[in-house]
DNA sequence: ACCTCGACCTGGGCGC
DNA sequence: TGCGCCCAGGTCGAGG
């Protein structure tokens, strides 16, 4: 599910809430997603840290502490939501299959591994039903992309046609693996990288060393085009994603041709292939597509 | 050093 | 209604 817009559209979300906040007390119901440290030693290390801002890159949430980043990527099912109990239950605005809340109350259900809990009796919940998310905690000494081995985030200065075209010159891979190498670029999944391709005419099998420089500049633009206007619908909804208020996103309904294979290409009408590329399931118009 | 593949999880949708 | 199969936004590590 989350992807760079994703992300950033749930970092958006909890902005106004989490900084000065002072973490409390730390629930863990399932350690699963806890990588390192031991999650035995999370509460006496989080408790009495203070929230100093959030942070992103690519997919991957950082919450910087006065002490430490906690970093926390979402996998494919992650959802951190902001619950303050003095907020009314808005029960017309319950998402359609999880039942949760539109508002500020996610409930604690099976589902809910983490909870960071504020004095004034807030809590950011984090809930993962397929349990792909990671939490790790690390010195605030540490630098976080070359840690998480992490390339650049499309949305910062370092990406341009020219760091693309390099970038794709030394990978003879598809053009769509390549992309999909969060070491690379930080922040493009499955959904991102098929609408990128399909706005810029690039097949998602092509070797990616034979991208030509032109086709660079034309797939650097239409990188950022897809990810500024997902992040401008709020994200992708397919079935779970929500910001940190428990809303959906709308930009299921601006794709283009991720998932749709089957259906008629909306440039050329003639129907949408589908393949599989570097392990991904891939939609894309042998029309349009060269 | 590079790449492909399966594993890690749960749940939804579909065909029978 | 129920079961079994396939599929899903993302990494990771093992092995070729």
């Amino acid at each position: 599910m989350p992807e760079l817009p994703e992300v950033e559209t749930v970092r958006l979300s909890l902005l106004p809430y989490l900084p000065g906040k002072t973490i409390q007390s730390v629930v863990i119901r399932d350690p699963h997603v806890i990588q390192e440290p031991n999650f035995e030693r999370y509460p006496e290390l989080l408790g009495g840290q203070s929230i100093t801002s959030l942070e992103r890159i690519g997919k991957q949430l950082i919450f910087v502490l006065e002490e430490s980043y906690l970093l926390i990527h979402l996998g494919m099912t992650g959802q951190l939501t902001y619950r303050d109990p003095n907020r009314q239950d808005t029960k017309f605005h319950r998402h359609h299959k999880t039942g949760l809340q539109r508002t500020l109350q996610h409930p604690v259900d099976k589902h809910t591994h983490i909870s960071l809990e504020f004095p004034d009796s807030t809590a950011l919940h984090y809930r993962d039903i397929r349990k792909f998310g990671k939490w790790r905690l690390v010195d605030r000494s540490t630098n976080v992309s070359q840690h998480l081995k992490l390339g650049v985030d499309p949305l910062t200065s370092g990406f341009d046609p020219e760091f693309l075209w390099k970038g794709l010159k030394k990978s003879k891979r598809p053009v769509k693996a390549r992309l999909l190498d969060q070491s690379f670029i930080a922040g493009l999944g499955n959904i991102y990288v098929d609408e990128a391709l399909f706005d810029s005419g690039i097949r998602p099998g092509r070797g990616s060393h034979r991208i030509t420089r032109k086709e660079s500049l034309a797939l650097a633009g239409s990188i950022l085009k897809v990810l500024r206007l997902g992040l401008k619908n709020g994200g992708t909804t397919l079935q779970d994603f929500q910001d940190g208020e428990g809303q959906s996103g709308y930009n299921q309904e601006c794709l283009l041709v991720y998932g749709r294979y089957g259906e008629p290409c909306p440039r050329c009408k003639k129907n949408l292939r589908r393949s599989e590329v570097g392990g991904r399931t891939s939609s894309w118009c042998a029309i349009c597509q060269k």
